[in-house]
DNA sequence: CCCAGTCATGAAAACATTTGCATTACTATT
DNA sequence: AATAGTAATGCAAATGTTTTCATGACTGGG
């Protein structure tokens, strides 16, 4: 059976009107006579019509999409930003175009290249490093775009996020105003990835605010409870052991107190941990985890904002800060000594 | 400044050839002379020509889009499915559409809609259950469709997914020939979630499967760690304490044990705990967690090449079945006597 | 040097819409 | 009943591509 296919003329013939009126009928209703409307809808309903919006993005209408490209989408942080994110584009009648790289800043730019392709209405990336092809090509496009979860006042484009230098360095000082002298550092690697450099610098910098000069022994670990639970195992076998483990987000740190539960030793008494991020259930692990929040959420929500503005008022947006918060829990304490 | 816009046309005359040409140029360069293709890629690189893909589509060429449909993206378990999803889809040229409606069969109608609007290649939804609606449209239009994460023969269209009836009567059967009479069931609320019914389903019969009737405590919980905790430390305050407490999902599972592990209650000697789901740290959790593992990154990887399939082929898919695995760790040991 | 054959390119129609302008059909005012 | 004004609709051009068909430019064999 052919599938008689069902477009405008179509249905304008079924409804006995030209196809002007039928796309009238559907974009300014107001001005097409209510009788007629409805002859369109049930010619519309029985043909089983569905507008084409590529069609219609020919002709300069917006396509109604928005490019989201993320390095992955399996972790918490980021499934929580685009969930907020697409929550919020939904909303204002966009749909999310949704891409991954892997935190390969080449597979970005293909992909950006791609979601321009698909003449997608506005553009978000993660943070703030990116491969120069990339911001060019944005530059030269005239397409919207939006930095997301970074922060920082000279950002090459607009940005909605938290500064994470500024989250590490909250870590820093709260670590160090316990009196933690040997401290390890666990991060994930931080090559293509601004966000746990910056926030390695914020530490590092936090940790001497109050004049010390700590030990710091940094550790590089790939980004899964796994690997940060076996990294502090190794840790912890080591002869001198670190009395503070600050772990670059949370799902490291909880890696980190899954290994000191399996050694016995006790969190916060034996060893402070922290986090960074404050995931969905951080707040309720036992113990409760001290970290600091990003507000995942919030830059999400917010972002969706700017870049619906961005796109139909077409003015440049304002850069916006989403402050981090230190949030003390249960995991940290005084250093013993 | 007004930017001249760059279509194939601004490119053919600065490449003094004609449109035809430098379309060739890009969907058959074995066409083209060499020499004017490069002349071409010049002119395209001055101009900053992007190809499309709007004007492609109302050709009949394919859109190059995937429509995703979840429930939610916030969650460990859908946040893998989507991940290896889209790294199969992208490898295969596509790009995905993704959206999600909170359970709401109602926005998972309009949202079905939108996306064929978008004049997606293909779609697909989470689970079997679905409007009505939602069904004839898709048997009307003729989308590829393909439904995800859930497997049953009958289903009313080509699936690619685990059998969670069978997941949940694994569980019930582990724990029953453990000897457990007295057992709660934290499931997450069952309304237009067909997955956590099955479950719960064949938990019930897998527990009964060795001819006895245990006593069964069921208890909806909304999804997450915090509501989990929560309805656990209520459980135990009861009078009579079940003695395995089997949970929807692993983040239940995780909550569950964060709660017994506040109580001071010993996992597995005190208590028994499951999950299923087998969640990125489950197995990394201190007690690591028996749980069922639903093949999430399987199942996307699979449902990927099937949609593409269906796509390119125009066939009609097979279903395809992911059978879960029972994985038991350190949470589930005999009934205390 | 002609001819057949191949290679490379161009012209124009087609795709599914939207929209500016023109036209027709009303309604109300005199 | 004529006129002006407005409401409703249709016509046709335009949008950015792809593709079929036609044409022109070579190439090599006789």
């Amino acid at each position: 059976m052919t599938v008689k296919k069902a477009d405008i003329l179509a249905v304008a013939k079924a409804a006995r009107v030209s196809p002007s009126t039928v796309s009238r009928s559907f974009n300014h209703p107001d001005l097409v006579k209510p009788s007629t409307r409805k002859r369109i809808d049930r010619a519309v309903r029985r043909l089983g019509y569905i507008r084409n919006r590529a069609a219609q993005t020919i002709h300069g209408i917006r396509s109604g999409t928005i490019g989201l490209i993320v390095p992955t989408i399996d972790q918490a942080i980021f499934a929580e930003l685009i969930q907020s994110f697409s929550d919020a584009v939904e909303q204002t009648g966009f749909t999310i175009l949704l891409a991954s790289h892997g935190y390969s800043l080449d597979r970005e730019y293909a992909l950006t290249r791609k979601m321009l392709e698909h003449r997608v209405d506005g553009i978000a990336l993660i943070g703030l490093d990116h491969a120069t092809d990339t911001y060019e090509l944005l530059a030269q496009q005239n397409t919207p775009a939006l930095l997301l979860w970074n922060y920082a006042e000279d950002a090459p484009l607009p940005c909605v996020g938290s500064d994470n230098y500024r989250a590490g360095h909250l870590v820093g000082t709260h670590v160090a105003s316990l009196g933690h002298r040997h401290i390890a550092a666990v991060f994930p690697p931080l090559h293509g990835n601004d966000r746990a450099a910056q926030r390695l610098q914020g530490l590092a910098d936090g940790l001497r605010v109050n004049g010390g000069d700590p030990e710091i022994l940094q550790r590089e670990t790939p980004y899964s409870v796994a690997d940060a639970k076996q990294a502090v195992a190794e840790l912890m076998a080591a002869p001198r052991r670190p009395t503070a483990i600050v772990c670059g987000n949370d799902v490291l740190a909880w890696g980190a107190l899954h290994a000191l539960a399996r050694l016995g030793i006790s969190v916060p008494d034996q060893v402070t941990v922290t986090g960074i991020g404050d995931f969905h259930g951080s707040q309720d692990f036992e113990p409760a985890l001290t970290t600091v929040r990003i507000p995942a959420r919030a830059i999400g929500a917010r972002a969706a904002e700017t870049m619906a503005a961005m796109i139909t008022t077409d003015g440049m947006a304002e850069n916006l800060a989403l402050p981090p918060e230190l949030i003390v829990r249960a995991t940290s304490a005084p250093a013993p000594s």
